[in-house]
DNA sequence: CCGGTGGCGCATAAG
DNA sequence: GCGCCACCGG
């Protein structure tokens, strides 16, 4: 069949113009997968070889499903092209030349935890003040200068980073980012940004000519969401395709409208840079909107309008024009959430749309709780997208920080956590020997934990769980990745640990970690070639993939259920029917991004983002009251309503947006804390405790933190007497002290 | 050494 | 509203 027939004209070219430098810029639901899909297809059907085109997609879930379309055209070969997410593609490439730039082949990715608990560690080694040292804020300035391509060395000599540092009273930044970079080599790990910082150095480097390998490798390439990237995803872009003789045969595809991540580097420059870099750049507007309605188009139009700078475009639909948009307004929040669930419920009957094809978004994941409640109270099934995700729980995180130490002994976080779960007597004290250590000797905790001799009894436990992981280790070499999980699971003593829980929450940890079993028995059976190498089905491997899923690789095309999630989240995605929450100044645009206009365009584009998800209904909402962080605040509604043309809204819900006339006014329940009792102490009482073979049946006590009592009974061993003691003034008088602990007067 | 708790501090989006 | 940490009872 042919593929072009199948496009309009601007899709065609955009497909079919595969040689030099091509620039797609695609407004919302015009077709962007469709020519990204079919520009892969025509390319295999044009003879070139799948292992020669590198394709950059947001989600790994989209690079599969254009890979498994194409299979039905071009057939298997089709899953040999290298297609994935930035991060999940290079460390793929880094797991093969790891060596050249000194990772072991197995090296650890950290996770945004790990990165704090490192900068933790360092921020108390270096003895500086917790309190003006924030290791959030510390880990978004060592990431965004990773992103800019600012060395540790670049950082210190950048007059108006330490300035910065200074004036927030935090002048030794560059020494925790210097030193932080060191770790993660010592620990052989990577965090999320040196998935990019690292192939960037392989290439600049450029050990045993690696970079030549991959240039001749990579001679089509491919990049989604190009607005998206940031510096140095494109310093490495141009690495691949921009030099002496290269075909430089380059697609990307973006919209500048549509770009909101520029809180993690990205840089619409980027694209500005692409037009100069690449000066003969061939351009396709995809202006035709095939997704929404006509009242969704131009609201979209309406809204964007207000932002100076972009590209020129316009998007149109053939569509008709719909149903108009729908405007809530609520009290407070717990009523938004009643009247949107309300109103899904009407959708599904009055309208018959499928629980799959509506969405609720929000500015910020805290949101959902309310709607979760509401969706709850309905028995609507829903799923929330975002926020905690599976990988983070801490049983999940407890079993793979045990493989991840069995894969790479020099992973100090997964040390830390594991070393004292399952409880084995090795506290915070002997933790910190081994830490000092470490740092004398500039070696892992790993090695520390074989060198440094421990007292009796943390040196017998120590040896055990040394022995424990060393067998560990030993087995998974020879067993596939599933039977060495589970072998860590039980020696490990997870196992025991879990099955001893039987509470509720203790069932449903259980579960999980099941579940993650089962997930890494599904990673060992797959036999599914990805590429013209052998499938890597290690232990390593699987670490490196459930490491980089995302929220959106989630997404399921036949799930029977709502859909909730962040505007962030939503991006490349569509609904029927989809609910804006939260429209409130403060919240979107977010009280964070509100003092340049710059934050605020970018506000405005993730709004536009947000209503462009919709097919046929969209309803926007607001609260006039809402929970902030505990306190009860007053918001006017988002300036975006008012962007929005008033004719596109239905007529009744459209009046001046006042928030004093909120058309229902129920009180929210208001939860008040009893104050714990006050307890007496006669003052002229001076505290001195007593033996213990003072406290016998019937005498009168006295308790700091109890006050008076009466001993009732003393139980137990010798050595470990409880006493039943009734104290007059709490609230269950009724204690069991062990009185080897205990401080307790005597007082006849 | 361990586990529970109360207070405090914080506060977006995400790979 | 929640997570983290310091503190303290056992």
């Amino acid at each position: 069949m042919n593929l072009l027939d199948q496009l309009n004209e601007v899709q065609r070219g955009a497909v079919s113009t595969i040689s030099g430098p091509v620039m797609v810029i695609a407004g919302p639901g015009s077709g962007k997968t469709r020519v990204l899909t079919y520009r892969l297809a025509y390319l295999l059907q044009q003879g070139v070889n799948p292992w020669n085109i590198l394709s950059l997609t947001f989600t790994n879930k989209a690079a599969k499903e254009m890979t498994e379309r194409i299979s039905h055209v071009i057939g298997p070969n089709a899953k040999k092209v290298w297609s994935g997410t930035f991060h999940s593609i290079f460390s793929r490439i880094l797991r093969i030349e790891a060596e050249k730039i000194g990772f072991p082949k197995s090296f650890s990715i950290y996770d945004t935890d790990d990165s704090k608990s490192l900068i933790n560690e360092i921020i108390k080694e270096l003895n500086l003040n917790t309190k003006n040292y924030n290791p959030n804020t510390i880990r978004t300035r060592i990431s965004s200068a990773k992103s800019n391509l600012i060395t540790p060395i670049m950082y210190e000599n950048d007059s108006e980073l330490i300035e910065q540092d200074r004036i927030n009273n935090m002048p030794y930044t560059s020494s925790i980012y210097k030193k932080y970079m060191v770790k993660c080599i010592q620990a052989g790990a990577m965090d999320f940004d040196d998935l990019l910082l690292q192939m960037y150095r392989l290439f600049q480097e450029n050990p045993d000519n690696v970079l030549d390998k991959y240039r001749s490798q990579f001679q089509y390439l491919m990049v989604d969401e190009f607005q998206d990237t940031n510096y140095l995803q494109y310093a490495i872009i141009k690495k691949l395709s921009l030099y002496n003789n290269s075909p430089r045969n380059i697609c990307i595809v973006g919209d500048d409208a549509q770009s909101i991540y520029s809180f993690r580097g990205a840089t619409i420059s980027n694209i500005l840079d692409f037009e100069s870099d690449f000066p003969d750049v061939q351009v396709f507007k995809l202006e035709q909107n095939y997704r929404s309605t006509n009242h969704i188009v131009q609201a979209a139009n309406d809204v964007i309008t207000f932002n100076k700078n972009q590209i020129k475009k316009e998007i149109w639909t053939e569509h008709k024009e719909g149903q108009k948009i729908k405007l809530f307004k609520t009290a407070t929040d717990v009523d938004e959430g009643k009247k949107i669930v309300d109103y899904i419920v009407e959708l599904k009957n009055r309208y018959h749309i499928p629980n799959k094809e509506i969405a609720i978004l929000y500015r910020t994941n805290a949101q959902s709780r309310i709607f979760e409640e509401q969706l709850r109270r309905l028995n609507v099934p829903y799923k929330v997208f975002g926020g905690m995700s599976f990988y983070q729980r801490k049983e999940i995180k407890d079993l793979i920080a045990y493989i991840r130490l069995v894969v790479n002994t020099k992973d100090n976080e997964a040390f830390k956590r594991v070393i004292n779960f399952p409880k084995r007597g090795l506290g915070d004290s002997t933790l910190d020997k081994f830490l000092q250590y470490s740092n004398e000797n500039n070696c892992s905790l790993w090695q520390a934990s074989g060198e440094l001799m421990l007292s009796g009894r943390a040196s017998a436990s120590i040896q055990m769980f040394r022995a424990q992981i060393y067998e560990m280790n030993l087995y998974a070499q020879k067993a596939s990745a599933y039977e060495a999980a589970m072998n860590i699971y039980k020696l490990s003593g997870l196992s025991a640990e879990m099955k001893s829980d039987i509470t509720t929450e203790g069932i449903s940890r259980l579960e999980n970690v099941m579940a993650l079993l089962d997930g890494i028995k599904e990673f060992t059976d797959q036999d599914e070639l990805r590429d013209d190498e052998t499938a890597d089905r290690s232990l390593a491997s699987y670490l490196q993939t459930i490491a980089l899923i995302t929220d959106q690789d989630q997404v399921d095309a036949n799930a029977e259920f709502i859909t909730l999630m962040s505007i962030h989240s939503a991006k490349g995605l569509e609904f029927d029917a989809v609910i804006v929450a939260g429209l409130e100044e403060k919240l979107f645009p977010s009280f964070m991004s509100m003092n340049t206009l710059e934050q605020l365009d970018e506000e405005r584009r993730l709004f536009y983002v947000a209503i462009t998800r919709a097919r046929k209904h969209l309803i926007l909402s607001y609260a006039t009251s809402r929970y902030f962080f505990g306190n009860l605040r007053i918001n006017e509604p988002s300036r975006f309503i008012s962007e929005i043309d008033n004719t596109r809204f239905e007529v009744e819900q459209h009046k001046k947006h006042s928030f004093f006339d909120a058309d229902d006014k129920s009180n929210r329940p208001r939860v008040t804390l009893s104050k714990p009792k006050e307890i007496h102490i006669d003052p002229k009482h001076n505290f001195i405790p007593s033996p213990m073979t003072d406290i016998i049946v019937g005498k009168r006590v006295l308790h700091q933190k109890f006050g008076y009592g009466k001993v009732l009974g003393i139980d137990g061993s010798k050595d470990m007497k409880i006493a039943t003691i009734e104290f007059g003034e709490i609230d269950t008088p009724e204690r069991k002290i062990i009185l080897k602990y205990a401080k307790l007067q005597v007082l006849d």
